[in-house]
DNA sequence: CGATAAGCGAGACGGTACGTCTCGTCTTTGA
DNA sequence: TCAAAGACGAGACGTACCGTCTCGCTTATCG
């Protein structure tokens, strides 16, 4: 009698030729892997404050979400790997001969990429993500223990150099780092501007040099 | 025509004398907002990593939904207000005297409590709403201020001293504080130790200390 | 967290077999639609004056709100289909060689019939729904629709018995016979005997007679 | 912290110079009864589907809940009451020297009167809540049965004039009457019209006619 | 080379929460 | 001293999203 109310409309956000992928029979399809990715780091970067649906998700990607759960447990899993995925060129990790100079490079290029709308978007959306799914906090918390790595090499790097002090808590530092981008980003109280980045590397370098 | 046999049983986290409530007619009853309040608060600080529904509020609280949504305008909002309401006795500002005398008490006293499960559980819901509902993000907003607030003027309450450098950049020295604060909180890498909380003052006096 | 206890007891009404539907994956759920139907239908018949809810058709048919609203757009609209699902029966149209002959037995059927509890809430249910709700409405028309067709056939079908007057409103005849039905129904100031059927079978062929 | 979300405007159908009632003590009900009856049956005869609420009435009557339910048990209660009170100038019984005229001036005037949209809207609306509300049935039952007695008033006035065949069933008849009437009014396949009223008038004279 | 296994798109489904709505009861407060 | 104002408890409504399931198709792999 009746026939099927509520349909829905995701034309809005295709952003590409995303369509007519070809069908890989057995075994795993990787260009449905990478559209899914896509169109979940996508949806999680543009999305200003709506929450990112595994339906919009998978109809953005032209997929079925039954694919997607084939392969990831949840959608917050789904989610933080798209975005590890997208945050891979975050990390350049420079040498420019001291410590001083080394903490400025890293900060004010990891500023510079936090601060982008669409990275800024991802993260918080990841760090949401995160706060209501294990998997996701899981992922995230990998990722975050990649980054604090590159920064802490950074640091004790400098150690052969005589430019740490011997007692200096490396992970305290790296976290005071870290915090602040964090915390400006999930509040948003104040920007990840260059100027901070390049005070913050001084402040930084100064509490764990010598004396 | 169909028997009723309780909906919920909610006694379990009900820890007072809730139920029997007056009926304040035209008035705000703010014994329900108490109750409301109470009730939430209670949710998000036992809630493991479960999200705290409405509808859980407003049983706990012996109150109707309809009460909650004619004042708050949504879930996160109620959320976050109590949560603030809640957190209104974390904020001792001591003065012991010295710079690094206050910042140690002040953090100690901070990483303390934050380091409550209830009150870890209590934040990291808070963000979690925060990062999905404009209303409780604004709230939020409020309360870390408030909370910045504090610790900046703990650190200008310091330059008379002359224990203050003249270019200090004093948010970016309470953003880390309160970065690291929430950075553990949120990713869950490090312990707030008391250990943390002495090592960081020290490194945030020296950071700002002249010279 | 909280335990769960039961949320209502609806087996007072699950007439049959209800339980255990198997799942038919991407097409629709034929299992799911009778048993929604059949439970609508139920408590329509039921139900004294109380109002019939789409979570108790939901919870006795055991299927989700949200299967209901996919097919129907309004619960108006699913209690009308089941009422015309279950009133298929209600409609012998028999040939007794005289017009007078058919017009009492097929009053006296649909008397009888309607004159049944069941059937009786049934129907000032299904009314009540569709002065509320426009598709509910619709679907009553229809259905009286086809009810009055049945009727206006047995009329019609005696004109070449010459029975007819060739002036003779069947519309209005109709409309009496199914009017007086209703109109007890609704009001209930009468009830819908069998010698009320037998009279108003004789007034109404005496009605359309040639002279 | 957040002050009262949800308000309602209700000026839209606030048709005239309702308020400013003025406030004497105690005996001050018949203005406000009045004010209330009016306003329920202008949002009875107004509303096209939608539902008339007790706040609107109260609202549009610049009168307070309170004051409704002090005098009326329901919802119900009222809209009927005021359909009732709406109604009474629908009821002409006039004696034109014969049955045939009586009906045809009666039902004439009868079907003028319902077919008019305020109206209908009215009896349509009276007649949904009579579905839902006992006091409100009992209110339509009363109605009804004055109608109902004012056209077997007609019909039983015509047995002294020798019009009435001896075992004529005038309940039947009156039910035929009524029962085009409001099946039409529900249902609202055909209209109510002036000819309808005629043919109708004569189909039952001749019904109910010796012979 | 044919049979079987698995990936995939589609989309229905059960569960659970949300935020809105209306009813009828209640107390305060303004006139 | 009454009634307007309006808060409140109860509970239904229709929507949203998650993660599971089955279907029917297609392609790769194994016997």
């Amino acid at each position: 009698m009746y026939t099927h109310c509520f349909v829905k409309d995701y034309t809005w956000c295709m952003t590409s030729k995303v369509r007519r992928r070809v069908h890989t029979g057995r075994k795993r399809n990787d260009a449905a892997r990478r559209a899914i990715l896509d169109s979940a780091a996508n949806l999680l970067a543009s999305a200003e404050g709506a929450a990112v649906g595994i339906d919009t998700i998978a109809a953005v990607a032209g997929v079925s979400k039954r694919t997607i759960y084939r392969w990831w447990p949840s959608k917050g899993a789904v989610l933080l790997e798209a975005m590890v995925d997208r945050a891979k060129e975050l990390a350049p990790a420079t040498d420019t001969g001291s410590l001083a100079g080394d903490l400025r490079a890293f900060l004010t290029a990891t500023f510079r990429s936090a601060r982008q709308p669409q990275n800024a978007a991802l993260l918080r959306n990841a760090m949401a993500e995160s706060l209501k799914d294990a998997a996701a906090a899981q992922a995230l918390h990998t990722f975050t223990a990649d980054r604090r790595a590159v920064l802490h090499g950074i640091l004790s790097g400098a150690r052969e150099r005589g430019e740490l002090a011997p007692d200096a808590d490396l992970d305290l530092t790296v976290d005071q780092a870290y915090g602040v981008l964090w915390y400006r980003l999930l509040i948003g109280h104040a920007a990840l501007t260059p100027n901070a980045a390049v005070k913050l590397a001084a402040a930084l370098a100064r509490q764990v040099s010598p004396r």
